[in-house]
RNA sequence: GCGCCCGUAGCUCAACGGAUAGAGCAGCGGACUUCUAAUCCGCAGGUUGCAGGUUCGAGUCCUGCCGGGCGUGCCA
């Protein structure tokens, strides 16, 4: 991969929090490595918190590797180290461990400093970044001419919280939802608006209309093409089936250890084709048994061409189409508009495929005339070396693609946001994709912003297969939120009635809690999962009161808040009291030690731009929580200090709770 | 064929090249006249797909293999 320029690194220290444990530690062992190598951010990077608490609070594993470089042994090296370091008013002890590992154990004074400090601080302790940078985040990304699924939802939820985190740390976050408006599918719903519209249900629900109209557009496109398709596939399976007999004899009864594995990879392929010609089949017989469909069918033999046609004509400014494109719009973006109110998603930006049209022709024309993309039978394209395959960025016909467009949309926000990095929360089968488009625009000479593909894997379902209905649609969005509110519901109302004193709750606070509780499992379910990874969809999992679940977190939380409103105390009051944090307990201590730890979370969530370091941190600091509530009596604690005490850090950790959710774009409830 | 990603406890998943690989579910055993038991405490469960290599140190990096997913010239 010798041709991709590489992404500009960013260290931890741009994003760090000067005020945070983990900062001030790095601060002052900056100073005692210095003298000993030209590189001390390496070794500043192996500074970190322990993963064992028996190694302490924060340790730093830098002596092993420094020991080499200079050729001393490593405990030496940390003594030495350690020896220059003023850690006093931190630590409480500084040992060196095995090979040379350094154990610090925080002061619990320390702790209750930083406590202290966020009792009265709005950021519970969180300082703005120094250097503030401006992000673009691309996500969410609908369609317009489809309803939303399942698969939008991880984008959405993603790069909302990306937007909360960057901004709470005092970046500037410009978040754009470059919505799919102008392409291919729009040209569908124009060739089934004027073939097939119903317009009486075009009256009553326009969006209901189109969408129905884009799926039986889709469907006869799908039908033909499998028409073709399926013969082509049958030869194949007969030819490939032809093949493993002969292979299968040529094998005899003891094959080696390679023919074995061509068979088994005969065997695979002849089984994945039985399977895609059963389910294309299927979907042919769908249409042929249904007259109405297959009359439809007949009547448009040549309805993909007629499709691309349509959208041409929309691309080329025909009025007609045009004027019908203007009149779906709205609609369309209503129906995504409902959506994002109930997810609590919001955009700074809207600028869909369309707006870019104007440009297209020129960034094909720019990019000819440096040479950096090439005609090819009749196509252009950016040929890169290395690459099997060119990004194409017009086709034969003239008509320009979504790279085309991509390109467009980098130029535009560099000339009128000039942003430091674009954030692009996509899903990882269009890596390739975006291979290009970054080759392609530092080729275009774009070289300082940092350009990610915050790439994320598949929803399955319970199958291991992507999340679909029995019959093989995609789920849509909200009929999903539907389903998550309604179980959430259930649960609300099992656990209210079974309350020790009686139902707390109205069937009207009911309702709102459950809405706040099953979008919460939507979200976190989505956002504690390492993006990168595919992940099962499970209303039961997201919705579990045990373990890592947004449900468990608003509980936590609900808890803590309840010890409020039974102590009749007045919050407002106790945070100006002046009372102290004491730390007697190592219950108290291991949640006092959590709170002050929230920066640290942000700032390793950031680090890789993975959400669900944030929600591994909140679930530690909830069980944290669980713990101290079972082992340390709060309203009823032995001194009335002690009481204001324990008070505070029920205070901090529901603030805490409340502000980590919220960066996840999660609301809590007081009441559960 | 080529490219990218993945393979960790029975299941679903964590783990910023660092010490004895962690959670939750499921299983087993305890704890409600006591601030929400939607909870907590404990037990058990592992050759991190296999084989090499780099490193003081590898689940993590490199090579090969096995298994899976995705992508692969005019959809987005």
């Amino acid at each position: 991969m010798g041709w991709a320029l590489p992404n500009l690194v960013f260290s931890l220290q741009t994003l760090s929090d000067p005020m945070s444990i983990l900062s001030e530690l790095k601060q002052r062992f900056a100073a005692a490595l210095a003298p000993l190598t030209d590189k001390p951010d390496d070794g500043l990077d192996m500074v970190r918190q322990s993963q064992d608490p028996r190694f302490g609070d924060y340790q730093a594993n830098f002596a092993m590797s420094l020991g080499k470089q200079l050729g001393r042994p490593p405990r030496e090296v940390a003594t030495e180290v350690l020896g220059q370091l003023e850690l006093g008013d931190l630590c409480e002890s500084a040992e060196v461990a095995g090979p040379g590992f350094i154990n610090l154990r925080l002061h619990d004074a320390w702790i209750t400093s930083q406590l202290q400090a966020a009792v009265t601080d709005e950021r519970l302790g969180v300082a703005e970044v120094e250097r503030p940078r401006t992000y673009v985040i691309d996500y969410s990304a609908p369609n317009v001419a489809k309803p939303m699924h399942v698969g939008h939802i991880r984008s959405t939820v993603i790069g909302d919280a990306l937007g909360r985190m960057l901004r709470f740390l005092g970046h500037r976050v410009i978040s754009d939802n470059h919505i799919g408006d102008w392409g291919t599918q729009f040209g569908m719903i124009l060739y089934g608006f004027h073939h097939f519209r119903d317009d009486e249900a075009y009256r009553g629900a326009p969006v209901v209309e189109l969408a129905r109209l884009y799926r039986l557009v889709r469907q006869l496109i799908d039908y033909h093409q499998g028409k073709v398709k399926l013969p082509k596939l049958q030869e194949r399976l007969a030819q490939q089936t032809a093949n493993l007999e002969d292979q299968r004899k040529a094998a005899g009864p003891s094959p080696d250890k390679a023919t074995k594995k061509a068979l088994r990879r005969a065997e695979a392929e002849v089984g994945r084709l039985g399977d895609e010609i059963d389910a294309l089949a299927a979907k042919l017989k769908a249409v042929d048994d249904d007259p109405a469909l297959a009359r439809l069918a007949a009547e448009h033999a040549d309805i993909d061409r007629a499709v691309l046609v349509e959208t041409a004509k929309l691309h080329a400014g025909d009025e007609g189409n045009l004027r019908l494109w203007k009149e779906f719009l709205p609609c369309c973006l209503d129906e995504i508009q409902r959506l994002y109110d109930r997810l609590g998603v919001t955009f700074d930006h809207a600028l869909g495929e369309s707006f870019y049209n104007e440009w297209l022709p020129g960034v094909v024309e720019k990019l000819l005339a440096r040479g950096i993309a090439q005609e090819s039978n009749g196509a252009i394209g950016v040929f890169l070396p290395g690459q099997d395959v060119p990004m194409l960025i017009r086709k034969q016909d003239g008509a320009f693609l979504y790279a085309t467009t991509d390109l467009a949309t980098v130029e535009y926000r560099m000339k009128h946001w000039k942003p430091d990095a674009i954030l692009y929360v996509v899903d990882h089968r269009q890596s390739m994709h975006f291979e290009h488009l970054f080759a392609t625009v530092r080729l275009l000479g774009y070289r300082d912003v940092e350009l990610e593909h915050i790439s994320f894997g598949t929803v399955l379902g319970n199958d291991n297969r992507p999340f679909k209905t029995r019959s093989g649609d995609t789920v849509g969005l909200e009929g999903l939120l539907d389903e998550a509110i309604s179980r959430a519901g259930q649960i609300v109302e099992t656990n209210d009635d079974a309350k020790p004193n009686g139902p707390e709750l109205s069937a009207d606070q009911r309702q709102r809690i459950a809405e706040r509780v099953g979008i919460a499992a939507l979200k976190y379910a989505d956002l504690s999962q390492n993006r990168t990874s595919d992940y099962v969809f499970s209303y039961d999992k997201m919705l579990a009161m045990n373990g890592n679940t947004a449900t468990y977190m608003q509980y936590a939380y609900a808890r803590v808040r309840s010890i409020f409103a039974r102590g009749g105390v007045d919050v407002d009051a106790l945070r100006r009291s002046g009372a102290k944090v004491v730390l007697n307990t190592p219950a108290e201590r291991a949640l006092g030690l959590a709170i002050v730890r929230f920066g640290e979370a942000i700032d390793l969530a950031l680090l890789d731009y993975r959400p669900n370091q944030l929600t591994s941190y909140l679930f530690e600091l909830a069980g944290c929580y669980s713990t101290f509530f079972e082992q340390c009596p709060v309203l009823k604690a032995e001194t009335g200090a002690l009481r204001q005490s324990r008070l505070l850090l029920c205070d901090l950790t529901a603030r805490v709770i409340r502000k980590g959710l919220d960066l996840l774009g999660i609301d809590v409830v007081e009441k559960m």
